[in-house]
Parts: C-alpha cells; structure tokens; sequence
DNA sequence: AATGAATGAGTGTTCATTCAT
DNA sequence: TATGAATGAACACTCATTCAT
C-alpha cells in the first residue's frame, strides 16, 4: 500500500509485559535477520518472516505495526550491543585505548554477520526508517571519545561522522569480499582511523 | 513469464544507430537517474521512468531487456567519467599526485549528485547487477597507482579496495548530510587516505 | 521477480484444511472451466477467472503457484471421473464390456462439456503441463484392459495409445461440430475402436 | 553478394512467374512455419516471425492484414499438397487404392514435420482461423472417395469426418511420441480407417 | 490473543500493430 | 514500398496489510 504515509508509526506497538510476548517478539526480530541474512532483500517479506518465526502473519502485525517497525527493531537489536561497547569505552582513561576498544567492537560485531549489517547499513539510509534509528548518542559518544584522543581536534563531530562512515565502509567491503581475518582488517581500520586523525588533527 | 532465458540478459538489446534512438536511451537513463535521486528506490520502476522519459514503457524494454539492465546502464554512465579519470591519472608522473588527482575525481564524482551516487553504490551490490559493472579494471588500475605511490607496500590490492570502500563511505555519508563544500571534503578525504597509507606502508 | 525458483511448482500452493478454503479453491478451479468454455483461450487469464470466481486475484495466488497450475488442477478434475471409470471397467469380467464401458465413459466424458474438453486436451499437450497431468496409470490400465481383450495382441501398449488419440480426436471433432447424439457417437467410436483391434490383432 | 551478382547476369532480370513481391510473401510464410516448428507457441510472434524471414515488421503487415492472417496463410500452404493429393485420389480406378493413397499422403504430409502440423492442427481450431481454411472441398473430396468405396454407407459425409478425425488424433499423437516408422504407422491407420469403415458399413 | 484467508494496488514485461521517415 | 522506432493495452504475479473467525 501507501509506504509514502509519513504518519506511520514505527514504534512496537504494544510494550510486552509478558514474556511470553517478549519470546514472540524476538524470535520474530530474529526471524527477519535470518530471512535477511539468508535470502536478502528479495525475500525480506512479512509473511516469510512471520512463517519463519513459526508465527501467524496476524501476530506479528500484533507486535509491529507495519515492516519498518520490524526492520527498525532488528536495527536497534543489532546497534544494541555496539551501544552497550560504546558505553565501556567511554570509561577507559587513555583515550586510545578507547578508540581501539571501539573500533574492535565495531568491527567484530560488523564482521560476526557481515551480510545482515551491510544489509541493515543500507535499511537504515531509507526514508522512512531514518531518524527512528538513534544515531544521536552514539554519535555523541564517539564525538566525546574523539575530543578527549584529539584534544585540540579542530571539528570533533565530524570527524567521528567521518570515522564512523569509514569504518562501516571497509569492514562491510570486507565482509561482502568474504574476509574473515578479524585481526588483519582490525588493524587495516585501525590504520585508516589513526591515520585519518594524524592528518586532520589540527586545522 | 519467459521460460526460456534462464540468465536474464543484462546487455542492451539493441545498439542503437539511429540518433532518434540514441536520444531515445539517452532520456530513458537520465530519467532513471532523475527519478531515482528524486524519489529513491519505492518510485524506482519501469513506468514511473518511461513516464518520466517522455517515452512508453514498450520503448524501454526495446532498448533495455529488463529493469536490471536499465540500472546498469545508468551504472555504467555514471562511472564512465571516473573512468576516464582513472586513465588520466595514470599518466601523471608523480604517484602522489596521481593518488590526489584520482581522489578528487571520485569525490567531485560523488558529490555532484550525491543521492544518486549513494543509491547506485547500493544498487551495484545487488546480485543481479554485480558482475556486470566493469570493477575489476578500476581496481587494478587503482593498484598500479598504490603500487607506484608504496612500492614497498605489502598488499597494494587490498589497500585499494580498503581505499575505494572508506573514500565511497565517507563520501556518500557526507553526501547525505548534505555537505557542499567539496574542498573540505577533499582534504579529509585526503588525510584518510593518505592516513591509512602511511600507517599500512609495510607489513 | 521471483528468481528463486528455476523449476515453476505446478502443484498447488497449499492444502485447503479449511471449509472455507476448500470452496474457494473449488470455485476458482469452476470459473477456470467456465471461462475457458465460454471465452476460449483468448478470454483465459488469471484476473479473469479471480474476477469470475467472485474471489480477489491474490487468493487465486495463494492456492496456486501459476496459472499453469491452475490448468493442471482443472485438467485433473475433468480426469478424475474418467479415471475412476477406468478402474471400474478393469473389475469388469469380459474384456469386451470392459472397454465398451470404458468407450462410453469416454464419449460420455467428452461430451459433456465438449469445449472445455477439447481445449483441455490441448492444454494437456503444452510442454509446460504434459508430465504434470497422470497419465501412465491411465495409460497402463488401458493396455491392461487391451492385453485381456486381445491376449495376441503384438504391442498393446502402442494399440493403447492409438485408441486414445482416435478416440478423442473423433469426439473432440463430433463435440465441435455440436454433435449431441450421444449414442450414434458412441456406435461410430465402437466400431473404430474394435475395428481398429480386429485388423492390428497379431502381426 | 557475388552469387547474386552472377546470378542476374544469368537469369532473367525478372522471373515472369514470380514477383519480388511473392519470394517476400513465401520467406514470410516459411519463416512463420519455422518459429512454430521450433519454438512453439510461445515464440510465434509477428516479429520474430518478421526477423527470421530477414524482412521488416512493416513488411510483413504490408502482406498481411495480421497476424490471423498468416496462421491462414501458412495452413493453406500446408493444406495444398494434402488438397492436391486428394485430387489425384479422386482419379484412380479403385476407391480402396484412392482410399489408401490418401492415408498414406496423410501420415507422410503430418509426419514431416510432425510438431509443426500438430500446432496448426490446433491453430485451425481458433474461432479467428476457422472458417477461413477451406476445409468443405476437401470434404467434399473425402466424402466422394467413401462413396465410391463402401456405395452402401449410411452416412458418407460422417464417415468422412470420423476418418478425417481419427487419421489427424493418431498421427499427431505418434508425431509427439516421436514415432518416425512411417510404414508401422501407416499399417496401424489404414487398420483404423478400414477397421472403422466395415463395422460401420450400413446401418 | 491468535489465526490465516482474503484483499487489491502495484510492478515487470510482452507483443500485435501503427506510422513517420 | 520498405523500414523499424514507438506505442500501450493486457497480463502474470507479489506482498503489505486487514479482519472475520
């Protein structure tokens, strides 16, 4: 129908209490990963998703308004646990050593299913799920990171947005390309970050 | 449904001599392009761009065998001129300035239509388009830069493709942001460059 | 488009377990037959049998995968009761009145919705629906019914198959000429049948 | 280029009998008879037809009012050796020997290009087509054979479309078997026709 | 709450036919 | 007369979403 409807809520439509409806919601947000994973954008459809849940395509309507709310779901799933690593680096002293937490977490998690994260890469540019997706705090952590490596960094914001454009893109390249050495493409990026920051420092 | 075409063509059908036609496949590809930066991937099909080209869909799929060809075509447009830039910058003596040459190229390249850039970017990913956009000699001439640039450098090959995967990322994401002003762009660019290079000399 | 499945399923998409479900199905598979009787093949398309079964063309798409399924699932059903016929005559003792029975379920058979018949036998010779549609079991009964009524029979089997070809093409032809007199029909079919088998009866 | 040189030097500029017009129209029609041949169906369309005849689609309507228009065509040009054969079956002393010419003329004409007459076996059947190709004095024909060879016959004109019948059903059937022992299926028709035509003798 | 049958707008693609050159 | 570019109605099929049970 209309996907164009702006109004369309994409928050879960009811906060489960239960957990019974917990475990529902996540085998279907798992179920959309593994559908994404496996057959990509082609076969990324709710009924399949629903089937692959072992879920009545009414249930999952239940729990997710429309796709977006379910793609979004996946999304915040996925960038949870990246989150969370965010959160740790910002408590190591040495700023370095914070940047290189970060930039190991996102690359291992990038790489653990390389095939769902560069799908989801490009999901999260769409319209109509762009600013469901919280960038802001992470953005606003990396920047707080980068200010304290590079105190005298002349555009902090942008050079964490930059950062953060660079890194996704080589480690998705990396991971369409089939790599699986974690520790050479770590230290690649780790390059290219440290690399990047020398050269811009000041300005 | 064609039974018979087991692999869907993705080549033109019909080069066209006449300059009637050629105007005719010119609109349709410029139109594939207007449409896709103005109204992205949901408004992307055959009718909205024959529409849009002035033209029916019959002469569409006169020219073009399939949708996927179509954006092939516009693929391959697009990254022509890079292309060329690419052999330009072959020449220049100095690998270094080869290096910057290629680098504004693909920035002005990308910056130019950036919405579009980003979702062709997308689109090349896609496995019915894979394989038929032409990267294999971009990519070997982007290495013999390295190469002349790092002689001592241990795998020029996947700097280059680590290269053209963090300058695509940081372009297009500064492209979605909506960023102008190419001169800065550049230089970070360059520092991310040459960043990661000197970092990865020798291994 | 679907480029998944490079074998098209001619089976149906799903077992009706439901009432409601096994009716749909039944009027779709009815409203294919009457279209095809009514329109001819020109008039025989999938939005029009939806539209004529009073049912949505997405349901006609839930129980079956393609059109062509629906012309297999509506040549079974016009084959059903021949079938069954043709296990009844081999209960029968004498040979001869096992394929006099078997004639006259035949003629009957094609006679009653003479059309749908003739157009159906066409469908059937369709690559895309021949070996979908049973007929050796068929086929083998004949021979079967054949091998007792001409024990000396040199090739039953080739005798199997040219009755059924003579058979259908003289009823075919009589129900296109708008014949109705069943039992003339029926006399001029014995005789080509039992004609046919006293002068091929040894060789 | 230089056979056809040689060639207007050593024919006349103009052969009296037949036009460019008429080479133009039996390409056409030949081309048509090949498509179906070989492809079927599915790949009869004007434009293939057209380009494997090495004419342009114009052209092609320029000969034909459409694309009825040429299935008539090529089943009249099919039907003349047959219309011709029976002409001389008529000539002959003995109806039996008449009778025998003619199935043998039938079985050789079907199985020569066994898929090709099969299609327009059916093609004739289409509302558009039928009416169109002269059947009547062919029956006419068939007709008279019969009743020179059994005087006594109720009803020479069923006979004649029973047979007519019968002989099309079993030699398409064996053309799609893929029968090619022109003798064997011979035998086996002239059973059936003669079979059909003593148990039927008077009624 | 859960189910899954039903919906129908939308999309890619074909092909008979026309007509300007 | 010949050409072939252009047309557009028609059709098979998909999938997000709804709602009666």
């Amino acid at each position: 129908m209309n996907e164009r409807s702006s109004q369309k809520r994409l928050r879960p439509r009811k906060t489960p209490t239960q957990s019974r409806s917990e475990e529902t919601v996540a085998s279907i947000v798992e179920a959309a990963a593994q559908i994404l994973e496996t057959e990509g954008f082609d076969g990324f459809n709710t009924n399949a998703v629903a089937a692959r849940a072992g879920v009545s395509i009414g249930s999952l309507y239940q729990y997710f308004p429309g796709k977006d709310a379910l793609t979004v779901a996946l999304i915040r799933r996925e960038t949870q646990r990246f989150h969370e690593d965010a959160a740790v680096a910002l408590t190591l002293r040495s700023a370095k050593a914070a940047l290189e937490y970060l930039i190991g977490a996102a690359v291992r998690q990038q790489l653990q299913r390389p095939r769902l994260a560069r799908l989801l890469d490009i999901e999260e540019g769409r319209p109509a799920v762009r600013g469901e997706v919280a960038k802001p705090e992470l953005e606003r952590m990396a920047t707080d990171i980068i200010r304290r490596a590079i105190p005298r960094h002349a555009y902090p914001e942008v050079a964490a947005a930059d950062l953060f454009a660079m890194v996704k893109g080589m480690v998705d390249a990396a991971g369409e390309r089939g790599e699986t050495d974690i520790e050479y493409l770590e230290y690649r990026v780790r390059a290219a970050v440290f690399g990047y920051l020398s050269k811009t420092r000041a300005r």
